[in-house]
DNA sequence: AAAGGATATATGGAATTTCATATATAACGC
DNA sequence: GCGTTATATATGAAATTCCATATATCCTTT
């Protein structure tokens, strides 16, 4: 696996749905690809590519619960890593705001059970 | 001119040669295109295009002191933005101080006035 | 418990767009 | 004129997107 560096992640941050989707996911903790799909309103396939680069770059872990796939931050991100989300999340309080409320009012959202029984 | 948003200062810094434009300017203080150059051992117009873009975008601003144009991270860097470049130079150490040591061994070096008299 | 259908997610291929580089040239100050 | 910096154009490479399709899981019915 690639190290994480800097650069590669500053490239995946720099394109709106991945930003919007790391953000989503790093406030909520974790999220499945058709939540993600309701709060962007984007296409299943747009969001599903792009959280297959995050997850290869070793931004996010997908973890399959059923029917569902979760993503969530990936636990080995480095400190300097956090601290650019943080940063990043701090620049879009909005925005992520007008997410979240969307994802909030999503209709029959799936089940989840904790991750770690 | 355009509000700083997260996903232009990401875009800024996804390319590598911009990335370490901005670390070494952040390190240094203020660097005139001659220096950066040579650190970087890159072309003149590669770096004065890629500083150029990020001055566009609100990150660096320049000055220009006779022969030499010196360029500095922009004071009106919103705090997020200057996290996430503190956070940037925490993942890029090594290859940072490799830059800064040539940076130091550069001959002819222009000599610098106090930039505020 | 096996089969069929519905939902969720992933992938392959093609078209489009964006981005970076190189080269050449122009402008500026000494 | 010389060193320094900026810009314009053309070319090539890479990223993004869309459409269609494939896979996987769940639920229901028999």
């Amino acid at each position: 696996m690639n190290t994480l560096e800097p650069l590669h992640v500053f490239k995946c941050l720099a394109d709106e749905t991945r930003l919007m989707l790391m953000l989503l996911i790093r406030g909520e903790g974790e999220l499945c690809v058709c939540e993600l799909t309701h709060s962007l309103e984007l296409s299943q396939p747009k969001i599903s590519r792009h959280l297959a680069q995050l997850r290869q770059c070793g931004l996010l872990v997908d973890r399959r619960a059923g029917q569902w796939v979760y993503y969530g931050i990936s636990p080995d991100l480095p400190g300097w890593a956090s601290d650019v989300l943080t940063a990043g999340a701090r620049g879009e309080v909005e925005r992520l705001a007008a997410l979240q409320a969307r994802l909030a009012h999503m209709g029959k959202r799936p089940e989840r059970r904790a991750a770690l029984c």
